[in-house]
RNA sequence: GCUCCGGUAGUGUAGCCCGGCCAAUCAUGCCGGCCUUUCGAGCCGGCGACUCGGGUUCGAAUCCCGACCGGAGCACCA
């Protein structure tokens, strides 16, 4: 009795500790959004965004609106919008309403058209690096001083006369800002390049459809990284002209990633350029490339989860979602040899060998497979894996996982002489020998693990045959994988030890 | 340079708003042990931190000031 209580107040306790910080003035329905820009899939930086908001929407029984910001058309890559309701789907992100923003140009020339009549807004003609300089000198330009009318005939021109780069809409914020980036930002611009979705050439820029968006699409919170934090304050200004109540904003800090791409446009590149297989390349950031190495998207959450919403910058702990997914697949991996780069071990003296081996050390019911070995001429022959056959030394004695004890013969390059020693166990452990995996060669079946930072090659047993694509195994002293190809011939793509 | 943020164990995180219950949470890592067979899985146990210096206070990880360190933004991208 007293244990279970106390069990119970710890698992009340642990759930406490893991809840991300409570949203701040929460009245009524919470709406947040999650807003990428369909540039390509969803990667691991997209994750916390996307986790997060789904996160808090759910806590607070709100919804979540998929906003697709593509009013860049030069940055749009046709499949992503597709992609992407895919990747949500695999992270398990509850999506309750999508809106795409080049559906929505109407609204932003309507909104803009208005704060140029209030005389918030007018059309500048000014080149950026014009533009730029009187900036920096906190001048005014003569298209600010235009009247109203004039402003919205040439606002008219900017969808027939004037081409790109010749105009845009301004917020007249003020050229006297502290702020240089503050003063009189654009809102409206033309871009020439291509829609995929729509035809059109006058876009709005980020803060005015974001801004325009949030308050339209009733948008309570906004928890985004704190790259946005100046968008925040242009956006206010946006709000401020329209007698608008800003929502809630949230701004966490960076999250360093290392070792997989995550650069949308260079992935792009590098899949064009031929590095990259595509977009579930292992090398990849990007969440079809977790998958395909067998992360649960479970992980990916939990691994998100705790990463909160700090806004001081952190480093992704790769060994903290290792554990977490490894938590999830050890139970349903089954367990095989695989030796990478093989290097051939002739023992002699064997009598006849085989044994049934659990799939699984602690569910014997998932069944066994067979290793076997039949000697040829009083021996036969197995693989070991390079890495162990550098540690082998003549005279020395191994034991051969679920197999039997052998000493080392001769040791020539990259290839072993031995004798069978003995069958038990108990041998190798009084001499405390080491214990390795190895591969019967007779029936080796030939593997290749696709890993991040390369690729291994070699053999694996023949129980391997049996294994199906999407698999997750676990290969003894190697590490977890994903079947990939299932076959004569095998593809597995590495996870994490 | 200007504007704005942030600094808790090896790593990530809780606590900081509303100072005491914090010789500081949880996870991961590391170390050790266990396991009819993973030096690389699993199980059990242990180790390990409030950036520094002042101040306020009976009392500070928590409030204030400064230093140091780190980061973000300063696009007709998002």
């Amino acid at each position: 009795m007293e244990r279970a209580l106390s069990g119970y107040s710890f698992e009340v306790r642990r759930e406490r500790k893991r809840e991300l910080p409570p949203l701040p003035r929460v009245a009524g329905e919470v709406v947040m959004r999650f807003a990428p820009n369909p540039s390509g899939p969803l990667h691991l930086g997209h994750a916390r965004a996307a986790v997060l908001n789904d996160a808090y929407v759910r806590r607070y029984g709100g919804r979540l609106i998929l906003r697709l910001e593509d009013t860049d058309p030069a940055r749009v890559y046709p499949p992503a919008y597709e992609m992407i309701h895919e990747d949500l789907r695999w992270l398990g992100v509850r999506v309750h309403e999508t809106v795409v923003q080049s559906s929505r140009l109407e609204v932003y020339y309507r909104h803009a058209r208005e704060l140029i009549e209030k005389g918030h807004a007018y059309v500048c003609q000014c080149s950026a690096e014009e533009f730029q300089r009187l900036k920096l000198e906190m001048r005014a330009c003569e298209h600010r001083s235009r009247g109203a009318e004039e402003n919205l005939e040439e606002f008219e021109r900017m969808f027939t006369e004037y081409r790109e780069g010749e105009a845009v809409v301004r917020l007249k914020t003020g050229m006297d800002l502290r702020d240089p980036a503050m003063r009189d930002f654009p809102i409206m611009r033309i871009s020439e390049a291509r829609h995929p979705r729509v035809e059109a050439r006058v876009y709005p820029l980020m803060n005015f459809a974001v801004a325009v968006d949030d308050h339209l699409l009733g948008v309570t919170h906004v928890l985004r990284g704190k790259d946005h934090i100046v968008n925040t304050r242009k956006q206010a200004y946006v709000y401020r002209f329209f007698g608008w109540q800003m929502p809630e904003f949230i701004h966490y800090g960076r999250l360093k990633i290392e070792g997989v791409a995550l650069s949308t446009s260079k992935i792009r590149e590098g899949i064009d350029a031929g590095r990259y297989a595509g977009w579930d390349d292992v090398a990849l950031g990007t969440l079809r490339a977790l998958a395909r190495r067998g992360f649960r998207s479970e992980a990916v959450r939990r691994a998100m989860l705790d990463v909160g919403v700090k806004q001081s910058d952190i480093s992704f702990s790769w060994k903290n979602l290792f554990a977490y997914n490894r938590e999830i697949v050890e139970p349903i991996a089954n367990r095989y040899f695989f030796v990478a780069s093989p290097v051939e071990v002739v023992v002699e003296a064997l009598p006849e060998f085989s044994r049934e081996v659990r799939l699984h050390p602690d569910y014997p019911e998932r069944g066994s497979r067979r290793l076997e070995l039949k000697p040829e001429g009083g021996a036969a022959r197995v693989f070991i894996a390079r890495s162990d056959f550098e540690r082998l030394e003549e005279g020395g004695f191994v034991r051969l996982m679920e197999g039997f004890n052998i000493e080392v013969l001769e040791k020539g390059e990259g290839r072993v002489k031995a004798r069978f020693h003995s069958l038990e166990l108990e041998e190798a452990k009084r001499r405390r020998a080491r214990l390795i995996h190895w591969v019967p060669a007779q029936q080796a079946v030939p593997v290749t693990v696709l890993k991040p930072e390369g690729r291994d090659t070699g053999y694996g047993e023949p129980a391997l045959r049996r294994v199906k694509a999407d698999d997750m195994v676990q290969f003894e002293r190697y590490g977890f994988a994903r079947i990939d190809e299932a076959g004569k011939r095998i593809v597995a793509c590495y996870a994490h030890p």
